[in-house]
DNA sequence: CTCGCTGCAAATCTTTTGCATTACG
DNA sequence: CGTAATGCAAAAGATTTGCAGCGAG
């Protein structure tokens, strides 16, 4: 039986092969993954791209995942409850780690800057460098 | 005479009709600027949308200019001599505010839970959310 | 005058969409 | 069974690239 049955039930959402293989893969996966890399893996087990592009906007919109901004050529995915977290993202090899850190105190420093803001949607900060294995 | 003759003659670079145009409007709007707005200004000089590209690139390349996450959907960019500063980006009408905010404790703070960074390039930290506007 | 820069058109890559068919509940 | 989900193919949007001609220095 699937870890992930539930979860969609409780979305009423219908149980099919593409929702619980991309949610297998973001589950093993601990970084975000690539839209490419979800069709390629999909596409071993003769899922159609688009279904797999369907799959991750439904999932989205139900907030089991959620997209993060890691590059402007490809939309990326992670599974929607982590914990409060951040990503070090590695210019060069597109390495991903992920750190542990409570935000509320640095959004209310930020919130209390803005005029236009009464409070952030963001769950994830994207940061970026070149990891110490690229600088070597 | 232009104000950044001398900016593009420091990098070796020559002094072109689509340089200057895109640099002053990165000037003018104190917020970054998508291609496609850039793309849309430049038109109306009769410059090709590929010549905006590559004069994003070069310019990109030099570090007169920085690419900032705001989208998937579409690059978008600001001058890079900004001091220290977020973006606060708002998800429905993509309004941009700017917040000034040392981010150097910030940094020290992630780069401390860090095993595999030693230093970040990010320049400035883009945080999401529903501005007040949208909001009502 | 020369080489960097640009225009134009075509190619590439990512994502979206229409429609007929399939399969979950 | 009925409707949501999928496959397939075509379209749309963003970006890149090859090549010939132009123009800043």
């Amino acid at each position: 039986m699937e870890t992930f049955t539930l979860l969609l039930k409780s979305k009423g959402l219908k149980i099919t092969p593409a929702r619980t293989a991309v949610l297998n893969i973001l589950t093993n996966q601990k970084k975000p993954v690539s839209v490419s890399t979800l069709v390629e893996s999909l596409a071993k087990k003769s899922i159609n791209f688009s279904t797999v592009y369907r799959t991750l906007e439904t999932l989205e919109q139900v907030e089991i995942i959620r997209k993060v901004l890691v590059s402007q050529k490809q939309s990326f995915y992670e599974l929607a409850d982590i914990h409060d977290h951040h990503h070090l993202i590695c210019t060069k090899c597109e390495k991903v780690e992920e750190i542990e850190l409570q935000k509320k105190d640095f959004k209310k420093v930020v919130l209390k800057k803005s005029r236009q803001f009464s409070q952030l949607s963001t769950k994830t900060i994207e940061l970026f460098g070149v990891c110490n294995s690229c600088e070597k």
